[in-house]
RNA sequence: CGGGGCGUAGCGCAGCUUGGCUAGCGCGCUUGGUUCGGGACCAAGAGGUCGCGGGUUCAAAUCCCGCCGCCCCGACCA
């Protein structure tokens, strides 16, 4: 894998590798960030900042969700970013599940001592604040005073939000102090609808994940050591990097009664009876543009699923003199506008004093699907000339053999009428592409020697095996192979080759279905 | 908190061991010209409390002491 910089390289550092090598993949991941401008490190202790292009992907995403939720009964709401301590440890697991990665609030005003500014020791707060690391406890607290009847429910929320853990390492938008996430809160009058929702907003991430950011997802059900602190079931969606490594893209927890009862929130049912609510919670996060980047992105930089590119198409002109540049300026004009008609997002790069090579660069590098240089010799010809972001890879191909296929000549209308298909092209072949690296990289293992010789493997990835351990076997293991449970996937995720019951790869013990072992972010 | 590394122009770095010339290089930036179908070239320019504080010295980016900040590895990570 190159490490290309921007400015001046060598052509002959561009290679057609997809996977970039492991041990150079968070040096890539790095790159692929800076030079796509997505984001960058803050001043602030583990912060981030994201940058417009980064920004206006996340945009993209949350469209995309927002309609999702809207579609199955869901509005939104806005809770306090601070959460009073005593409200935290209304629910024992949950607190003590987030008491090593909290930012507290203890005083609330400053004072100046001779020049210098510092906290006022007269302003310590009675009770410390907790900044949300997530909002189940806040807005718990907020039905009670909503749900009497169960006419009130359900209660379908989601909150677009920042909240902040404290961790100890952090990566650009995998895991970072502060993040942007989405959590649902719902409330529901029976443990049959709860669980349902929680089922079904698990598909509306799944569905996102695969037909927008064409990333394709596990669906499976973490084990009783990673579940969501305070939850009774914790499903999720797992996918996995071009590193081999698995990433958690979003979760869903069935809450059970527990976040009722830690709040006191009860409902008169049909009957006449008070009945503790059945709670649900969901989110995905600022995560998933890591995901999106470890997934598609090659040695030239981001490649972006059309469905999340801020920008569709790029116009180069391509000009000698002032009067071909007028000329083509005018015709790329056009043909921004005709494209633009079409309810595409057109960006006509027509900078002064740069190269064309050094635009084509910088706009692959920022992942844009699709490129069309318009110069002298198309006004002639009455064409275009049209590059795609990536083909799909043929073995034994030259650099210079895969930019020949990504480049193609139409007549201009056709070229023009084209784009839209071209686009629905590329974003069903990044998920293919995506599905066949996935399962390139995925094994069946009978034992533990078979993990530990796959996982080891420059091939590494899923291990389907079967496990029947305990959790202090989980957790032994996770240390002894750096590998864990992924998720126990649902039945028919499982693939042929995986399927059916067995005996657990450390214990023996009959075991009906494999999980997904792997290491993970 | 333990182990290692780094702070010099917007970014990336050299210089420090063995103190001394006007603190340098690449990228980027500004201006002018020639260029332009895969990262242009020439010329002229702008840009610096050498992380902070103290000490040694005729003289400190360089040596000594203290502090601050950042990065990597580990513990941590629904």
């Amino acid at each position: 894998m190159s490490q290309q910089t921007p400015g001046k390289q060598p052509a002959a550092a561009d290679n057609a590798s997809v996977t970039p090598r492991a041990q150079d993949y968070g040096q890539w991941y790095l790159d692929v960030i800076k030079r796509g401008d997505l984001a960058e490190h803050s001043a602030v202790r583990g912060c981030m900042v994201i940058k417009p292009h980064g920004y206006a992907i996340w945009e993209k995403m949350q469209r995309e969700l927002d309609d999702r939720f809207k579609a199955t009964g869901h509005v939104n709401a806005y809770f306090p970013l601070f959460i009073p301590l005593s409200y935290l440890t209304r629910e024992e697991q949950h607190a003590a599940g987030f008491a090593k990665e909290c930012a507290v609030v203890t005083h609330h005003r400053l004072k100046s001592i001779n020049g210098e500014v510092v906290v006022d020791p007269d302003s310590k707060l009675e009770e410390p604040l907790v900044v949300r690391p997530t909002s189940e406890t806040i807005i718990w607290a907020q039905y009670k005073n909503w749900i009497q009847s169960y006419r009130d429910l359900p209660l379908l929320i989601n909150q677009w939000a920042n909240v902040v853990r404290w961790e100890m390492r952090t990566r650009l938008f995998l895991r970072t102090a502060e993040f942007l996430w989405q959590e649902g809160h719902t409330a529901h009058a029976t443990e049959k609808e709860a669980v349902e929702e929680t089922a079904r907003m698990l598909d509306v991430y799944a569905d996102f994940a695969e037909n927008i950011a064409a990333v394709p997802v596990i669906k499976g059900r973490k084990t009783p050591g990673e579940r969501f602190a305070g939850a009774l079931d914790t499903l999720c969606i797992e996918g996995m990097m071009q590193d081999g490594k698995a990433l958690q893209m979003g979760t869903s927890h069935y809450l059970g009664q527990n976040f009722a009862k830690g709040n006191d929130v009860m409902f008169l049912n049909k009957e006449g009876q008070r009945e503790y609510v059945y709670a649900t919670s969901w989110g995905v996060s600022t995560r998933l543009v890591g995901a999106l980047i470890m997934t598609h992105s090659d040695d030239n930089g981001l490649v972006l699923p059309p469905k999340l590119a801020p920008i569709h198409v790029v116009i180069v002109p391509i000009f000698k003199n002032d009067a071909e540049k007028a000329k083509v300026l005018e015709e790329a004009g056009k043909v921004r506008d005709e494209l633009k008609a079409q309810g595409l997002t057109v960006k006509l790069d027509d900078r002064d004093a740069m190269m064309p090579g050094a635009k084509y660069y910088e706009w692959e590098a920022k992942g844009v699907p699709v490129r069309i240089e318009i110069g002298p010799k198309d006004l002639e010809k009455g064409s275009l000339c049209i590059v795609r972001r990536f083909v799909l890879e043929v073995p034994g191909e030259t650099e210079q053999e895969q930019r020949k296929r990504k480049k193609s000549f139409a007549p201009r209308a056709e070229a023009i009428a084209g784009i839209k298909p071209l686009l629905d092209t590329l974003q069903s072949q990044l998920l293919e592409r995506a599905r066949a690296f996935r399962t390139r990289r995925s094994r069946v293992v009978n034992s533990l020697a078979e993990l530990e010789t796959f996982l080891a493997s420059p091939d590494a990835g899923f291990a389907w095996a079967h496990w029947a351990g305990t959790h202090d076997q989980e957790e032994e293991m996770a240390k002894r192979y750096e590998t864990s449970i992924r998720c126990i996937p649902f039945a028919d995720q499982i693939p042929a080759e995986a399927q059916g019951a067995g005996t657990c790869i450390l214990t023996g013990q009959p075991s009906a279905q494999r999980v997904i072992m792997a290491r993970a972010y």
